[in-house]
DNA sequence: GACCCCCGAACGATCGATCGATAGGTTCCG
DNA sequence: CGGAACCTATCGATCGATCGTTCGGGGGTC
């Protein structure tokens, strides 16, 4: 149990919301119950219902919290990285990693859930999704435009360097002995040799 | 719908299998009732029960037939790749696409819904999951061990190519213009730039 | 006493699973 | 060669459990 001390009065919304996180997490979306979630946080349904209107709410604002947080870590890393493809290289690299190891569990989860997401709520967060994936092609096709990168097949390469910043999540443990700016040293070198960056 | 005609007689089996494959494709375990299954198959509940033993069963028979090829793909691969580290990373690198591209479905089945097998199942499948990784694993170590591989984290550069090369399966259309030979000399190209293959 | 948080009880729907019944085919006996 | 006996593949109906959601009330704190 992650929380056997009892919930402070007026603290069920955070309560709730981490019990979420971590039984979508745990089981999925459809695997689940709110009753689950409800029970972890030590609260009951109706305290669940008082805080957020349903189980589909839950998980949007998780995916939508988390989808922004990338964007906005991805859009900042760019805008201070200067004009060099292969400084942006590292920028969007770095972004990637701090995105999936500081929010590990909902990275993965939005990852993962995404197809459950109620259409709308889907529709809505796809352009964001977008948007981010933009930044990693037009990174690419311009450090390939301007000769930085000589690899010979740019989507290729674009989606082995993203694949492996986000497996990380799958794997990397906090207490592991490696930490973060390692960790982005160690994967811009791999995005580096992946392009082909002289 | 994928099967307006009627199943013919005796032919229930592979209907049920097949409609189980792209329900947990579509919806995922949790997300598909047997409901969905039978309906799919053009059948009733009753003769998905005949032909197999249940929700979880159909579950197991996939993900264990796929990781089953997988592991098979991989060791025959290496078999006939003889000695050069190099050659062995693309004998992989070749086996793993195959494998991602031939059975797209259940392998990204067998990837998202491994936590769902049962506790027994899972066990008993994790003993094969871990045969195959340290076939990856002692590719790599050995490449570098005979500095035919200068990459500076083995680790790191292990799950980066596996993470590329499983990836296919997410984005890849097989009427998309680019084949899997083609595709495999892509990736051969980038894995061994990825570990520094001299 | 008004308001904020939270509870237990209950709703209809759907879940995985099981039941007995039956239509069609094959086997076997006289 | 006819038909009773048997087997296979399927069906509709139904089980108890659990699902997401709703409702009315009660115990705090101002």
């Amino acid at each position: 149990m992650t929380s056997p001390a009892a919930v402070p009065r007026g603290g069920g919304r955070e309560a709730i919301t981490r019990a979420a996180r971590e039984s979508f997490a745990e089981r999925g979306y459809h695997g689940t119950s709110i009753r689950d979630i409800a029970a972890r946080a030590g609260l009951s349904l109706s305290a669940l219902y008082h805080w957020h209107a349903g189980k589909q709410e839950l998980l949007t604002a998780l995916v939508e919290e988390s989808t922004e947080e990338y964007f906005r870590r991805c859009d900042e890393a760019l805008r201070d990285a200067g004009d060099d493809p292969a400084a942006r290289l590292r920028a969007l690299v770095r972004a990637t990693i701090e995105y999936r190891v500081s929010r590990q569990v909902e990275s993965t989860i939005a990852a993962s859930e995404w197809r459950n997401l109620d259409p709308e709520n889907r529709e809505r967060l796809d352009g964001l999704r977008a948007a981010a994936s933009k930044l990693w092609a037009d990174l690419v096709d311009d450090g390939v435009a301007r000769g930085v990168f000589r690899c010979e097949h740019p989507d290729d390469a674009r989606r082995a360097v993203v694949a492996a910043c986000n497996a990380i999540a799958q794997w990397y443990e906090p207490d592991g002995g490696v930490g973060v700016p390692e960790l982005v040293e160690r994967y811009t070198a791999i995005a580096r040799r992946i392009v082909d960056c002289r």
